[in-house]
DNA sequence: TGTACTAGCCTGTATATACAACTTGGAGGC
DNA sequence: GCCTCCAAGTTGTATATACAGGCTAGTACA
């Protein structure tokens, strides 16, 4: 079997496993490359690889003129993937549907004008559907779009595309800012997703960038008993995962 | 003024913009590395590095033999980062306090054990502790501790270093797994946090692994109208910030 | 006609070498 | 004692070269 890893990847394992056991501590010192290259037997270019990875990957920074140093671990943040409603419904085994309440052209004004970086009265897109799982309705999305980013906007049939998936056509999306709260929903709200008596809401908004100017800015609302957000942080390059966990943790219960 | 930016920058810079433009869509072929070097006039090394960077940030795909293909970025998903509570109101310019209600020694049972992968009667530690943002209660604390990851946990003063902190510099913690969900607050949970009202809970479960097995669960609730979750996501290698529109985009109300 | 094989392209890795810029500590001069 | 400056170590980048292994199309052969 001669599925050996390559040597750069030997000498990270080597070092992200002595952060690991503790053997190296936030802001000691790494062997530098030159230290690398003696013990490990490796070219520069290779230990150079190797802890650049590692600086990328968070693991260590690496000062010019000093030395590579273990990253200080305790400040590290965790990290909520968000996905595309539809794909998460598709991915557990549901059917998705949509219904467009409203599709309709506006002139961005107050708070719309305001996320979205333009005067008031610029030409916006307003669409506001509900999204179907399995027939029971669970996701409220009300969006503005720039109508200068997306001109083909009323003709689109967004109960066959999703609005994301629409516009992520259009051009690459590339930065976003969300919020997520919790509140107790409107009577518009709570009439369009059925809520409960006493039930809370999940909100989420998000403004979208692409060629460096939002174009969109979305408010969607989940009833609290039937939606949750879920979310998998595993460090980069080393994507351990463990499987079908998390269905095990949603049914916990407060 | 010198300030270059390094060749495989350049390279880097020159396909993202093509990618963005539009110039170069989903699944079509990137030059390749060889043709970079006639192109580009840069060594065949610096070519490789750029390509594989944009592989690292997902731009692209690779495939041996066969050549460099942009992604799909119609599955994009979008990344929340949660930070830790005390970091977080520091970062506000607020002040943090703590409250321990329970610091005790248990034996696991249901859901716990469950969670933690372990037999139920195993020793865990079991923290119940309020937050404070500038003197409001903001955040209840609940954890489960493994006893055996971390033995000096009920000698520690949680008021003083958050039970996060704490932990993180007993052992890196690795991976993570987290739910968030809005809820009505039982009886305990509205007279710990002051709750008004109707006002919905915001909850955040979290469960966090360290050399491979979980090693804490923990429960976060917080007053749906004092606390939201923020994120900022951009694509990794071009970090553009949009500064402090976040706060912008707290004020807007439904 | 059909099959096998090879040439040519691609990525992936590894090395040796070179120069630049930054940091630190110590030697030397004032 | 204090300051200056340099040497040594460090990271950052760039190049030339080499070999291994995957993929594909087209050629040669049966």
């Amino acid at each position: 079997m001669n599925t050996a890893k390559p040597r750069y990847q030997q000498l990270k394992d080597l070092i992200i496993g002595r952060i690991s056991s503790g053997e190296l501590r936030p802001s000691d010192r790494v062997p530098s490359e030159n230290e690398l290259v003696e013990l490990m037997s490796v070219s520069r270019m290779t230990a150079n690889r190797a802890l650049r990875e590692l600086n990328d990957e968070g693991y260590v920074e690496r000062i010019a003129g000093r030395g590579t140093f273990v990253s200080d671990y305790r400040s590290q943040s965790h990290l909520l993937e968000v996905h595309n409603i539809a794909e998460e419904i598709a991915q557990r085994g549901h059917t998705h549907a949509s219904r467009v309440l409203r599709q309709s052209k506006q002139h961005a004004r107050g708070e719309v004008a305001k996320a979205l970086h333009v005067e008031q009265g610029t030409e916006v897109f307003h669409l506001l559907l509900i999204h179907f799982e399995n027939g029971a309705p669970i996701q409220l999305e009300d969006r503005h779009v720039l109508a200068s980013f997306a001109p083909g906007c009323l003709e689109q049939d967004f109960e066959s595309v999703t609005p994301s998936a629409y516009l992520t056509s259009v051009a690459p999306l590339q930065e976003a800012e969300q919020v997520v709260r919790a509140t107790l929903p409107n009577a518009a709200v709570r009439k369009h997703l059925n809520f409960d008596e006493d039930e809370a809401s999940l909100v989420v908004i998000r403004r979208t960038w692409s060629a460096g100017r939002p174009v969109t800015f979305a408010r969607l609302h989940h009833p609290g008993s039937r939606y949750e957000l879920t979310g998998h942080y595993t460090p980069p390059g080393t994507p351990r995962s463990t499987s079908a966990d998390v269905v095990q943790l949603e049914k916990i219960r407060q």
